[in-house]
DNA sequence: TCTGGGGTCCTAGGACCC
DNA sequence: TCTGGGGTCCTAGGACCC
């Protein structure tokens, strides 16, 4: 029983509570209820930004997206901690196999992954069809325990009549709690609350909706169809419509998502100033990001780079390879011709200095089944 | 508030072809 | 012939999310 169910079902969105920073507390119990910042290498003077900030941090005005140092002034007792990739992927494998084992209605869960700590979830379309999901507000509830008892990590859960209701519900349950977004919920709860608030308007977005006169949810659901496409272009504008109303098609697919690349950056604690310098970090980006291409068994067709001049200017060039490859000594010479394509120079013959280094490696799509 | 790193998707515009 | 229109491929960059 897998594969995309809905819509016609409840839908729940899990949300794990400050995931990284409760990874760190779990298995650093000293540090419960202390402020915790993590991000970087966990040295607020580096130049790096805040990845997640415990509840406690977030009181003092602590961010995601902060630069450190500017975390540091704002909470100096927090304890500062580097980033685990690799602990937050073990956690987030352990709380969805939790989830994926669940079953509903006595069938297996449909279940699909979002990221490290959030999930769709939604029961199988027999269940669905046979109206036998029963109350979902309680079964979203035994959920939350059920996460809780199998990884001492806290989660919220959102109940909704479609994935954009959930995802948005969950925040009314946040923290350790269910909240509820149903459609009939919908104009009152959200009618009123700037267009920003929906999943996908983002700051860009409700700007430009705000020239159009646009700044509530319900004057977003109200706004001509027409008008939105031409504006905002014939994919954006019908689904921002759809999406003040609170109407939401797509299913809770499980199918596994296939990359369609993998990429590194890197911000560099002291800009590179020679050519030397730029390219060996070139090199060394490339190696890395072919390794996670490496593991998906699939050629790259395409590489990209991206280049942040100092203070700020960023640029990205990408170019589609002749024929499909993954031969290293390629791939970074592919890199490196880039760069003939962006400003390394100024007017008078000297060399930008070097904030940032990206690449990108695309692969080749998989054959459709 | 001197601004990370991993991604995805959409749009606009140019090139090229008929 | 100062000049159309559609389709497709490609690239740059914006926007968004966690």
């Amino acid at each position: 029983m897998s594969g995309r169910v809905g819509p016609g079902g409840p839908v729940l969105h899990v949300d794990l509570d400050e995931f990284v920073a409760a990874v760190e507390v779990r298995r650093r119990p000293e540090l419960a209820g202390l402020p915790v910042v993590v991000g970087g290498r966990g040295d607020p003077t580096e130049r790096a930004v805040v990845a997640t900030a415990s509840y406690a941090a977030r009181e003092h005005g602590v961010r995601s997206g902060m630069p450190l140092r500017v975390a540091a002034r704002r909470c100096p007792d927090a304890v500062f901690l580097a980033s685990d990739r690799t602990a937050y992927d073990a956690a987030s494998a352990e709380v969805m196999g939790v989830l994926r084992d669940l079953t509903w209605a006595g069938d297996p869960v449909v279940l699909e992954v979002l990221g490290w700590d959030e999930a769709f979830l939604a029961p199988s379309r027999r269940a669905v069809a046979a109206g036998e999901t029963g109350d979902p507000v309680a079964y979203a509830d035994g959920v939350r325990r059920a996460v809780l008892a199998a990884t001492d990590l806290h989660c919220s859960v959102g109940v909704g009549d479609n994935r954009l209701q959930a995802k948005l519900a969950v925040e009314l349950g946040k923290p350790r709690g269910v909240g509820v977004l149903r459609s009939e919920d919908w104009s009152r709860v959200m009618g009123p609350r700037p267009t920003d608030a929906l999943w996908g308007v983002g700051t860009g977005l409700a700007r430009r909706l705000a020239a159009l006169g646009i700044t509530t949810v319900a004057d977003l659901g109200a706004a001509d169809p027409h008008h939105l496409a031409a504006e905002l272009g014939p994919t954006t504008g019908p689904w921002l419509r759809r999406t003040g109303r609170g109407v939401d098609t797509s299913p809770v697919d499980d199918t596994p998502r296939v990359a369609v690349g993998h990429g590194r950056e890197r911000t560099y604690q002291v800009d590179l100033t020679t050519a030397e310098q730029v390219h060996g970090g070139l090199a060394d980006l490339v190696a890395q990001a072919r390794d996670d291409v490496l593991a998906e068994g699939r050629p790259v067709v395409r590489v990209g780079l991206k280049i942040r001049f100092a203070p700020f200017t960023t640029y990205t060039r990408v170019r589609r390879l002749p024929e499909p490859t993954t031969d290293l000594d390629t791939l970074v010479a592919a890199a490196v011709s880039l760069l003939a394509r962006v400003p390394e120079r100024r007017d008078d013959g000297s060399r930008r200095a070097v904030r940032l280094l990206g690449v990108r490696l695309e692969m080749a799509p998989l054959a459709d089944a």
